[in-house]
DNA sequence: CCGGATCCTCTGCGATACTG
DNA sequence: CAGTATCGCAGAGGATCCGG
């Protein structure tokens, strides 16, 4: 396998710490749309900076976008899974079947809409 | 999202890097069997010590099976994929699919059967 | 209050060399 | 051939601070 590789390629960029889970995270939201804090709250164990990171990271890969809504106080921050970003839970209930059968079984997550995961 | 649920293990546990593409290096092979060598050469920028350390991993997951010949010299050491490990190809596919169509368009890997990642 | 930025610590990856 | 030993450094984690 050279670098040059799609398969390569994508599971560096996918299998960055993090990445999955914060989009899976905007994915339960209405609309796509998850505010920074909200992202944090449901990453329980990300820490400020890391999550920052990801998300100007994934800004700049084309799966997510940022608004910024300054009219009035607390400024918020939205963000929205493009439509590339929305294609990619396909790939993260692979992982969470896989999961399910062969490693971590869990009643609550084997229904259709888990209340943590939402997939 | 709290530290239970399937969804944060298992993404915890396929997103380590490396993990998906020693999967898919194995996975290649003939009978799901490849030597520490062919690894390390098909994974041409892994180290020593991080192959070694994340095929250990994957024996105690469960998702590889270890097996030494050390009847003659040089020792060969054979890692294959178990039947769980087996199936998390369609985890490296649903990648491969989604990084054809948003991020990295190939030709080569477009075919069936791209010559490098064999998916 | 919200959305970060900053500073510091420390795990763990990467590179090179070496060995049974 | 199939790894280990050693070292250096990037990046993840923790705590705190800050502008709007």
């Amino acid at each position: 396998m050279d670098e040059n590789c799609t398969v390569y390629k994508t599971v560096n960029v996918l299998s960055k710490k993090w990445n999955l889970l914060i989009i899976q995270s905007v994915y339960k939201s209405k609309n796509y749309t998850k505010r920074y804090t909200e992202i944090k709250k449901d990453l329980a164990e990300i820490t400020p900076k890391i999550l920052s990171q990801r998300l100007s990271e994934l800004e700049q890969e084309g799966l997510i976008t940022k608004e910024i809504d300054s009219s009035k106080v607390p400024i918020k921050s939205f963000y929205t899974l493009t439509n590339s970003g929305r294609e990619l839970i396909n790939v993260v209930k692979g992982m969470k079947n896989w999961g399910l059968k062969w490693k971590f079984p869990s009643d609550a997550c084997e229904r259709t809409r888990c209340r943590n995961c939402r997939l």
